[in-house]
DNA sequence: ACTACGCTTCGATCATGATCGAAATATTCA
DNA sequence: TGAATATTTCGATCATGATCGAAGCGTAGT
């Protein structure tokens, strides 16, 4: 029986080591980074970091783009970000008995995922639409309602799907530190594009984690209705 | 900085090994199967299995029930299935370039995807209900039409929701071997249900593949109007 | 209670691959 | 062209975990 068990081995191969595992959890902030910052996220030597890197990249679960001296690495596309999203729910949920749940402060407040909000921040924008009529999101499915796209629409948020890759408008992300899932797809890589362009909110130096500014905190609150 | 790093690669060393690998491929045609057919599978003795059994149980990737001496092993949940989906769509796109595309002719041509119908006959069936304008199918989002709901209906299958768990209605599944996305989510389970139910087509005893009956092959022509 | 069978635990062996120092390569800027 | 910086390649070392034989355990049937 010839199956594809051994290209899925491969590839958690890949995943499986905790380096690798930080380079790729970083890189689902969705910004290219150095060789060098990853290195420093790993814990590892920059040597030892180029070596991940490569093996990465040779199985196109990254992409690298060139500028200058210094190479950018970034997921190689959405589904790499998606199937990541999916084992990250399933290491939550599998580690849990065992393991005290220490996750960073700031990165469970807010957080960015790929390309949408997330931390306590996105479930409850999340939660706050659904509570409005404008969401209906579930574990699995998600869907927009009218009121929900008119809503978006008086935000000035562009939910035209772009001409490059179909994706899905609005669909449910599982919240890894929340767990609870949040608005992901089109809708939820729009609302975190406005809310950057708005200074609701700042990427911090440092991590994946995002800064809520106050303007932010009182857009999240009185706009949408968020208890956060 | 604290993430889910460390049990993300934990998760995927427990899918690194080639053993639990085939052993996780296997179970993801949704029967629960004993520990030695599983040993078989993953092409080791007994008590290595019984080792990654326990490994993978002990993540709560597998739930084991006892049925008198032996024990059956299968996927914990949804969750898992649709982890493994994923990966599965990466891995193959990944190794692509490299490794031929040897893949079992008989998996190729139709096999179970957890609960729903995959490989040539799952894509055709979706392709065909597309076609009618049953189905909008994409790599990212599914929709069942009015016109498909009422197609559905007219075989008798029950798209109810069930009182567990609320799963979506429709959703694609990429297909690794296809490469396309196929029917997934309740109305593919149901679809599948059906399918057997009526003898389209038959479990082979060996392997995830099915075989389709003559009757099944009249059917999904003349009723779905698929191309197989 | 005894036997048969499926499965698990233990112990020892062995192979794969992660790591880093040292050195080479590539790119930009002066 | 030469210096500075980022990154990669090479080589050697070392640790983790996959494997199977042997033995132990639990369940079902006689």
């Amino acid at each position: 029986m010839q199956t594809i068990a051994p290209e899925l081995a491969e590839l958690a191969a890949l995943i499986a080591d905790p380096g690798r595992a930080s380079i790729l959890s970083r890189l689902m902030d969705g910004r290219p980074q150095t060789a060098s910052e990853l290195a420093q996220v790993a814990g590892v030597t920059p040597q030892t970091a180029s070596w991940h890197l490569a093996r990465l990249a040779r199985f196109c679960l990254l992409k690298v783009e060139r500028r200058g001296p210094r190479r950018l690495y970034c997921l190689a596309n959405p589904l790499v970000a998606q199937m990541l999203e999916g084992m990250m729910t399933v290491a939550v949920a599998g580690s849990q008995p065992l393991r005290p749940p220490r996750i960073d402060d700031e990165m469970r407040r807010a957080r960015t995922c790929y390309d949408h909000l997330a931390g306590e921040l996105g479930v409850a924008v999340s939660d706050a639409m659904r509570e409005r009529g404008y969401l209906v999101l579930d574990h699995e499915v998600g869907e927009l309602t009218a009121a929900g796209t008119a809503f978006l629409c008086s935000l000035e948020i562009d939910l035209r799907p772009s001409s490059r890759h179909r994706r899905a408008l609005c669909r449910p992300c599982l919240d890894w530190s929340e767990r609870r899932p949040h608005l992901a797809g089109r809708a939820g890589a729009a609302l975190a594009d406005l809310a950057f362009r708005r200074d609701w909110i700042r990427r911090r130096p440092e991590g994946r984690s995002v800064e809520i500014s106050a303007a932010g905190l009182a857009a999240f609150r009185t706009l949408f209705g968020a208890r956060i």
